[in-house]
Parts: structure tokens; C-alpha cells; sequence
DNA sequence: GCAAGTTTGTCCCAGTTTTGTCCAGACATT
DNA sequence: AATGTCTGGACAAAACTGGGACAAACTTGC
């Protein structure tokens, strides 16, 4: 048990009380306790005065397994498992029906290795995949990657320095269009999926995901949409290059709580400041509107002008989003 | 021909609970049960407690078996077949089968009986979802219906004609962009992601799939990579907006032995000459060059004069590529 | 073309297992 | 004081099982 808590980067400090546990994972605070005197499914700490207290690792499971459960798992045959074997269960299901690569889940090799070197081993690995036009293994090594580490883990470990790996070499001549578009379009494909990992319960606040007008690199986007769902999030992804009115119509739509935009190429496109001016004036005071990207700041001056929200790291935005979430939480309780 | 199909093996171990078959094979609990009943089309494994366990193979069966029904097979003739022979009724039916009208079985609550009614009523619902901004919704319809038909049958009776009834209604207003984008770039992920369910050998000759440098409508390149994948040839998918140089550099490098390029929208770019015609020239004899797509029409002259193939129909290509592989098949045996 | 027989998806039953919800009384938190 | 959490248990809904019934659609024989 303690092995595995020191694989999984995800925090297991045990700090969250069940209401937002129940919140947060979509199930009720009763069934919660129920699974836990059944099957163990979870062993939160406790408090001095006996409150459960539980931690981030605790919720990645309760989630993972309420998704089995849906796809028509029995609750026995998934309680006891670890994280990584949920994920391989829940993955296995998202894939539907397919037929699996590689049924020895359980190496030991991988759990001795330190965090840092095997993202650069890897990163060569998928960079070499890329170059020799295997897209199959390139695949495979981002299937294994993502399963090692928690998603907000694999987002900022390996694929945002292979982004810039990629880009690098390939304005350095290293690396030819052909292969660069190969890599883009299967990391679209990758990506896009990782959304569909989760399941929503219909309750969660809404975030419209897109780039504006003439912004047509769609995989930053793409990672927030990823990476906000697993953390209470719907998000409604419109895809890249959709004008300020669209945008604002669809968060009226869905009233969505929050908007992000990605912004990386071109960074000095004139119809930048249009679009985000346009977009601010047309929505209520009350959605807030994050603007993200290589090319953000550029444009930092016209984002703190407009009231936008400029988060400089995933983590960053992440934290607002759980704040501006938590909030909204609050609000209900009391 | 067997010989080589038969290399991966599908996991035989019973852990699946009938629920979770029933889900993804989209088959009835009470109907999974009832032909266990009547034709021990699977025998599963019990648990402790008598309930049913189901192994990988036997859900590849039940798929299959199902598959076969709807093409009008009776299931006393394919009950007890081994999951080959299976395999070889259902793509014999996929390849010729749609054009039979005669077979019209039962009419169970999943068939698609009358045809064309039910297929309208599932467009509609889809529609809806659309125009509702039910990503999850849409998701899941576009799912359950990729259960119910063959890959083929699926993007042909259910995707094209959703993909011109949303080009439609964007046109002509009925439709936000923000609608349209956001259908398309769900679309781009789902139609991303089937081609995963076709694992390979390695030994699969390639195709080169991708767009002409201008054309950065993905979707119909998307739909060949994915139905060109369960006929035994490796898509090497390059993404949009490709230049005729890369493509044959990648053809190149991958020993390919043919190319698929996909035009839409705009169907009269002055590039496309130009480039079809730069192609061609640095493509080894050998290789077949396939154009399709609502714009190919456009250049039939062209395309004619290059020696370049224009399938007009899904089916058509298949037949070609069929061809294609069962002539280097012949030359290597003999 | 019609009647008799078959095939097949669905439904109902009664008995068991699994699972979600609810309650009561004690204690904690705000 | 009001609200939330805790434990332990009770209860009911849902799901699964074997068996059987039934009607609709299909096939066969005449």
C-alpha cells in the first residue's frame, strides 16, 4: 500500500471532508460511507474527533470506480484495487471493446525509476517514435507515460516538453513538416480522448474551451479541456478559431461559469485585441474568462485591462478553477 | 489468408459481468441470456454466487454474432462458429452484403428496420444534441450507433449524412457556428480514436492519409484512415493541409504503398493542381494515389490526365485497396 | 395464397444477491 | 440552536438467475 503511494504523484495528504468529497466524485455522502463498510473501497484518516478526512488519491479512486461502476463493474470486482489498476480498467472501457497490446500490466521495472530521468528517457523514446514515422509505438509510449503519472503530471512532464521539442526541431530543420504533422495529429487524437476518461453527473459548472479567431493550434485547448474535467469540470470544447460572438453565445447557452482561450500562433495577430474586447463585452460580469498560451503574454497589458485572468502554468489555472469551484460550493452549503 | 489473421489472441479469462457485455455490445441482458438458453452461443464462467462471467472472446462473439444477425444470418447457422469463421462471415457481409434487401428478419427494438426511418430518427436525435450543446449526449449516441452497424455501415449510413445535414444547416443559418464547431471537433476526436480499436501486426502494407496543402477539412481523410484500418493496411495519418513534398517524403520513408488525399472545401483552389501534379511526379510507379472527397469531382480531368485513382464512394476505395493487397499478397507468395 | 410450424425478441415469475438509501441517537462544528 | 458527521442497522430498490410463456415475424408445406 505505502509502494504505492510513493509511485502515484497524486497528493494523499488526507485534508478533504466527505461533503466535498461527495461533491466532487458525484456520489452521495451515504453511499460513500456504505462502499467503505462493505468493501474497504477507501480507508480515509480521521480527524481528532473521528471526521473522515480524505485525500486527493482518495478521490481519484472514488471517481475512477464510479465510472467502472456505470460502464457495468461490479462493485466487489474493482473495491480493492489500486489506482493504477482502476485506470486500466476505466481506460480499457473508454476504448470499447478492443482488444488489448499489452496484458503485462504489472512491471516493477517502471517503479524504480526516478521521476526526472525516465521523462527525458521517454522523451527521446517518443521523439525517435516520431522520426521513424511509428505512430503505433509513439502511441504506446503515451498510453504508458499517461498511466505512470497522474493526467496533470503528464501534461507538464512529458507533453508540454515534447510540444516544444517538436516545434524546436522542427524550426531547426531537425525535423521535417511531415513528421511534426504526424505527431500533431495523433497527440489531437490522444488528447481528445483522454476528455471522454470521465463521466459527468450533469452538476457540474460549465468552462467553454476554445481559441479565438485566427488562433488555429488547438492542442493547448485541448489540454485544459483534458485536464478540467478531471477536476469537477464540464468542459464544452468548440475547438480552435471560433469568433468572439460565437463564444460568448455558447457560454450563454450552456451558462457556463468560465471561459479559456489558448493563445500560441500567430502571437501579434491584429484581430486579438478585437476579439477579446468584443468577447468581455458581451458576457456577464460574472463569467470569469482565462487566457492562456505561449502568446498570452504579449498580450499581458489588454488581459489585466479587460479583467481577464492570465494563469502562467496549468497548475495555476488549476487552482483557480478549484477555487472559483469551491466557491460556488460554498455559496450552496450555507 | 486465415493463417495470418489468426495471430493476436484475445484474452479468454472470465472477469466481465453480463451487464458491462450488454453495454458494449449493445445486445439485451435477457437476449445474451437467451441464446446461452437455446444455442450455448457463449458459455460463461460462473462466480461464487452463480453470476455470469464473461471473457474477452466471448464479448468479440457476441459483437460478431450480433453483426451477423443484422446482415440477416440466422443464428442457428453462426451460433456456435469459433471467432474466425466469424470474422469471415461479418466482413464478407460488410464488404457485399448492404445491397440485399430480401433477408429482412425480425424487427428486435435495436434494429435498424425500417432502414431509412430509424436512421433518420437517430440523425435527428444527434441533431438535436447538437443544437443543445449535449456534447455528452452526442457522444453517446454517436457510440451506441457504432455498436449497432459495421465501421463501414456506420460512417456511410450515419456520418456522411449527418456531416451534409450540418453543413446544410450552417449554411443556411439554421445553425450557430459555435454548434458546428463544436460537432466537428467532437467528431474529430471519435473519428480519431477508431481507428485504435484495429490493433496490427506490423506486416500490413501502408497508406499515407492526409489533406492537400490548403484543404484543412480533416474529416473525410479521418473516415479513410479508420475504415482503411480494419481492412489490413496500416494508415500512417498526417493530419491536414499537407505539401505534396512531405507526403512523398513520408511515403518515402514508409514504404508506402499507396496515398489517400481528401478534398472539400475550397473545391477550386488553384494550389491543388500544383500540388496533385508535384506528387505524382515524386511518387515511385508503384505507388496508388486515391482522391476523394465532395471536391475531387471538381478535378476529375486532372486527376484522370496524372493517372491518379477517384473512387466515388467508401465502398469503392475499399474494393480498390482490397485488390491492392491481395495482388502484393500473390506476389510475395509465389 | 393460406395454414401450420419455427425462430426469436421480450416479458413475467419467484427466489437470491447486490446495492443504494434511510433512520436513530450520539457527538462535532459553526 | 441549527446543521453536519459518526456508527450500526434496517429496508427497499435494482440486478441476476432459472424457468417458462407469448406474440410477432419468418419458413415450410400444401
Amino acid at each position: 500500500m505505502a509502494i504505492l503511494e510513493t509511485i502515484s504523484s497524486i497528493d494523499t495528504s488526507p485534508r478533504h471532508p466527505i461533503r466535498l468529497v461527495a461533491n466532487r466524485t458525484g456520489l452521495t455522502v451515504d453511499l460513500i460511507r456504505a462502499w467503505e463498510k462493505r468493501y474497504q473501497v477507501v480507508e480515509p484518516a480521521r480527524s481528532d474527533t473521528q471526521r473522515r478526512l480524505y485525500s486527493d488519491y482518495d478521490i481519484e479512486r472514488l471517481r475512477l470506480i464510479r465510472i467502472a461502476k456505470q460502464a457495468g463493474r461490479r462493485l466487489a470486482d474493482i473495491a480493492t484495487l489500486p489506482l493504477e489498476s482502476l485506470r486500466d480498467v476505466v481506460s480499457e472501457e473508454s476504448r470499447y471493446g478492443e482488444t488489448r497490446e499489452a496484458p503485462e500490466v504489472h512491471r516493477p521495472s517502471w517503479s524504480t525509476f526516478p521521476e526526472d530521468e525516465a521523462s527525458a528517457e521517454t522523451l527521446d523514446a517518443m521523439l525517435y517514435a516520431i522520426q521513424t514515422m511509428d505512430q503505433h509505438r509513439f502511441d504506446q509510449l503515451l498510453q504508458e507515460n499517461l498511466v505512470k503519472h497522474s493526467l496533470p503530471a503528464f501534461l507538464e512532464k512529458t507533453l508540454a516538453p515534447l510540444l516544444s521539442e517538436i516545434g524546436e526541431a522542427t524550426r531547426s530543420g531537425g525535423m521535417r513538416i511531415a513528421h511534426e504533422h504526424m505527431a500533431t495529429a495523433h497527440l489531437r487524437t490522444f488528447l481528445g480522448a483522454l476528455r471522454f476518461r470521465e463521466t459527468f453527473t450533469g452538476t457540474e459548472p460549465r468552462i467553454v474551451i476554445t481559441t479565438p479567431t485566427g488562433q488555429l493550434h488547438e492542442l493547448g485547448a485541448l489540454m485544459v479541456a483534458a485536464l478540467v474535467s478531471i477536476d469537477g469540470w464540464m468542459p464544452v470544447y468548440l475547438g480552435p478559431n471560433t469568433p468572439a460572438d460565437e463564444i460568448a453565445a455558447c457560454v450563454q447557452q450552456c451558462s457556463a461559469r468560465a471561459v479559456s482561450l489558448s493563445l500560441t500562433y500567430p502571437a501579434d495577430d491584429p484581430r486579438i485585441p478585437t476579439e477579446l474586447a468584443r468577447l468581455k463585452s458581451q458576457l456577464d460580469e460574472k463569467v470569469t474568462v482565462f487566457v492562456g498560451g505561449a502568446a498570452a503574454s504579449v498580450h499581458g497589458d489588454l488581459i489585466h485591462r479587460l479583467g481577464l485572468q492570465a494563469p502562467t502554468s496549468l497548475k495555476e489555472l488549476r487552482d483557480h478553477l478549484q477555487q472559483l469551484r469551491d466557491l460556488a460550493y460554498q455559496r450552496k452549503v450555507s
